[in-house]
DNA sequence: CTGAAAGCGCTTACAG
DNA sequence: CTGAAAGCGCTTACAG
């Protein structure tokens, strides 16, 4: 069966396009009989509108981007489960993409934006650049998740990091850890700085001095954590406690770590930053702060839908709660 | 800055709508002085054209799909990654799609193809409904991956699952396991269905019996393979080797029999599919079957952007090399 | 409540 | 080599 368009539908059921059009659309300036017969032929035929067509008239497009760095860390996908969930309720469809082998994400994001084929994006732990930022006048069809740039007009959710991060090195210092160190994420990274800081805070109050080669910056990956970890330890650092920006990395420090025969939770103590299953399968399971993916990406879409929606809406900034989830690391 | 459209940027260049185009488009047929003059133009105001009203005109819109059952296996990431890294030297663009939470994933993909939303579609993993499937006319449209349909002319890559299943089957005896269980996919899944044969064809050459009970079916998640195990342990059925359908999955098979003490690697061997990173971070370490999941993605986005482009092209099937990834649970 | 007609922003035969 | 004009498939004021 051939693909149908509304001229051929029309002219089957009897009617203008208008009318077709407007059934489609729930317009309720139809007459009930009319629409039944409409509705009739348009499930007959299988008919869909064209969304090109549809689009480019309205100047809609109803899809949102969510760009991720990498579909490789099972964090993003909790966000994307709650983005998910969400979108499912709303006109809107969601596409994803991912930054890793592409131009810079920001670009993506305006290209896609110039030609319309987006309405608006939710930037997931993406390492934005704020000159560009600057140079869109109207930051209403973004959502920054996990990241955040302060002084600026743009939404965002995520954790408190510096809270969190606070507490955590509270934590490995109430329970012995005289060394420690942080593995941060990519300088660039906001959140991560902001989790220095943390950590920092929590060092000065109990009177720790920590010098600069106790943070080591690199990609939250398996690598990453491994690398990171052997280059403290061949350093001859001194080390027994150490804060990890992300799970997928504290795996890799692990391997390390067990490779070389350390007593983890005992020797070295460890904590980490995600709560993905990644922390649970792992021997010995480790202690996380767990971020709520799935709620933050459910109020990213909200936030986003209700100011692409409501030219009224102001911008947001919504901190979910974090949780430490008890392993055996600490 | 304004958005402009080409008849604003013809007028701004002097010249008609057409040539604007032509220059955009690389139309040979050009003064080399007018298309410098008009990419001065271009480039200076930023201008791209409307993705949506090109579409619509050329009838193709150069946007693949590809469908992934879940963003939470990293197994999928691989052949993402690869996609992607193929796909940026083609005209083509690619969006993920999940189907958690969704209809029907065959639905999804004709409705985006109805409404000229894609070109075409990667189903990986997909559990696709043949009945669906014979509806179509032409799928050249389709690359399955992982996946496929035999007698039915429509493309796929995957690794030889039948073999690839026979061979473990092979090694867990070999070491001496006597008491065999596997723990498949989803009934539906054509590939998990073939390891099935590959198991049974290998008990059946060693004349090894296996009741019905020593398959079990469940999704390829951490909690599937827990319950899975416990409910084998549960019935007092005796196992001291296991295959098992995913890295995933066997991740929650050794948390239960960490658990329940299991000496894993003497009193039961494991072996799985898939070969992500999670086999590595386990303690053991899991024995496993590689996917090349990176070739795959490569393999399946070159054959479908060559299905799309040279009508001639006939269906392929690409079977990949797999390899038994030696770990500590055999 | 309904239809004729314009127009969204492109590209592409066609004519020159 | 270039431009005027048609048309992709919709939706939506406008008129009735």
């Amino acid at each position: 069966m051939e693909k149908k368009n509304v001229k051929e539908i029309a002219k089957l059921a009897g009617v203008s396009t208008a009318t077709i059009s407007r059934v489609i659309n729930n317009n309720p300036n139809v007459k009930e009989s009319t629409r039944q017969h409409v509705l009739e032929i348009v499930n007959k035929y299988g008919f869909k509108p064209d969304r090109l067509a549809k689009n480019l008239r309205t100047k809609k497009s109803y899809t949102l981007l969510v760009l991720i760095p990498t579909v490789e860390n099972p964090y993003f996908a909790e966000i994307i489960r709650g983005i998910n969930e969400k979108v499912y309720n709303t006109k809107y469809e969601v596409i994803i993409g991912t930054v890793e082998h592409k131009r810079n994400s920001m670009e993506i994001f305006l290209d896609l934006l110039k030609t319309n084929q987006i309405d608006g994006a939710i930037f997931v732990s993406s390492s934005i650049d704020k000159s560009q930022l600057i140079n869109i006048k109207d930051k209403k069809n973004i959502v920054l998740c996990n990241e955040y740039i302060e002084g600026m007009d743009i939404s965002y959710v995520c954790i408190n990091n510096l809270l969190a991060s606070y507490e955590a090195t509270k934590k490995l210092i109430e329970s012995g850890c005289k060394n420690l160190c942080y593995l941060a994420g990519r300088k660039k990274s906001i959140s991560s700085e902001k989790r220095k800081l943390g950590f920092q805070k929590c060092l000065d109050e109990y009177d720790i001095t920590s010098s600069a080669e106790h943070v080591i910056y690199g990609p939250n990956s398996i690598e990453s954590g491994y690398e990171s970890m052997k280059k403290i330890h061949d350093s001859n650092i001194k080390f027994d406690g150490i804060l990890v920006n992300s799970d997928l990395k504290a795996a890799g420090v692990i391997q390390y770590l067990k490779q070389k025969d350390f007593k983890i939770g005992e020797d070295v103590k460890l904590i980490c930053f995600d709560g993905t299953f990644v922390s649970e399968i792992i021997t010995p399971k480790i202690t996380t702060i767990n971020q709520p993916g799935y709620i933050i990406g459910q109020k990213s879409l909200e936030l986003l839908v209700n100011q692409l929606e409501d030219s009224e809406c102001d911008f947001q900034s919504i901190i979910v709660e974090h949780e430490i989830k008890k392993g055996e690391t600490l």
